[in-house]
DNA sequence: AGGGAAACCCGAACGC
DNA sequence: TGCGTTCGGGTTTCCC
């Protein structure tokens, strides 16, 4: 599940070196290997092998779900979809299953890309706006306002559920957080966009903050027997619990789909 | 413009 | 036991 909270906290433990002895900045890629070639680099393996080699780590950070590796002059994006994960050891042993890339530095660390499903991609890119720039406001930001906030939904005309997935609109909500967030601010999944009064947009924010930082206190979810370290799944309040009793006045959660996604959301709190 | 569907993947969890 | 089928997560692309 790598949504926003998981990509925060790897982020962070690649620049402290929280994983091991993972502290990205200061080492110099000497080569890189894919395992795993037809989805996964963008623009492809030659332009990876060809520009990667010699350039220094200079930063790590995090726009939406991107990991963003500085370069001294590329850009590597890393999106580690649903089963993806990274790893890094001081010195790089010999790759476990389903690890797709390993980026090797001249000082003998690796760092590995391991994902189960193939569903992760990396970019190398000489400007990294071409990705970043089409995405929505950070809802941790704050100088995001609630007044924004208010302005951008009301802009729109569509069910609030799949506009709140929708990265360009706001950057970092998946299905879970999405879900959650929903029901703190006691909004249904279906309703329009449009229709929020400016009390109801400022809730919803507070909401998704909310939750956002719950998942990240508690390192993201693990769920789907995808294990990657955090047990936020142990806190959710409607997501995949259909049928069990609401948290709040104890009706049972009920499920619908919604953009093809599954929704979860209390019939009675979360009116339209 | 909004919404639906399919495609990309895999392994768990099911049905028979 | 061993098949086959379904499912779901994020995103893009195509179509109505």
């Amino acid at each position: 599940m790598p949504e926003l909270p998981e990509v925060e906290t790897i982020a962070r433990s690649l620049q402290q070196g929280g994983r091991g002895q993972g502290a990205l900045p200061g080492r110099v890629i000497r080569s890189v290997r894919l395992f795993w070639e037809r989805t996964l680099a963008e623009p492809g393996k030659e332009e990876f092998m060809k520009h990667l080699p010699g350039q220094r780590v200079i930063e790590v950070t995090r726009r939406g779900k991107f990991i963003v590796i500085r370069l001294e002059r590329d850009w590597l994006l890393i999106h580690l979809r649903m089963s993806g994960d990274l790893r890094v050891e001081a010195v790089a042993s010999k790759p476990q299953p389903h690890d797709r890339m390993l980026i090797l530095f001249e000082d003998g660390a690796g760092l590995f890309f391991n994902d189960t499903r193939k569903f992760g991609r990396v970019w190398l890119l000489t400007d990294p706006q071409s990705i970043l720039g089409k995405l929505g406001p950070e809802p941790l930001d704050e100088a995001f306002t609630a007044r924004e906030f208010h302005t951008r939904l009301a802009a729109r005309k569509r069910q609030l559920k799949p506009l709140l997935l929708d990265q360009t609109f706001l950057a970092g909500l998946g299905n879970i957080y999405t879900d959650e967030a929903l029901f703190l601010a006691h909004l249904h999944p279906l309703a329009s966009s449009n229709a929020l009064s400016q009390g109801q947009a400022s809730r919803l924010l507070g909401s998704i903050r909310e939750v956002l930082n719950e998942g990240i206190l508690h390192n993201g979810a693990s769920i789907d027997w995808v294990y990657r370290g955090g047990d936020f799944q142990n806190h959710f309040h409607v997501y995949q619990r259909t049928g069990e009793p609401c948290p709040v006045c104890g009706k049972p959660i009920e499920r619908i789909l919604v953009g093809q996604r599954s929704s979860h959301f209390c019939p009675v709190c979360q009116s339209v």
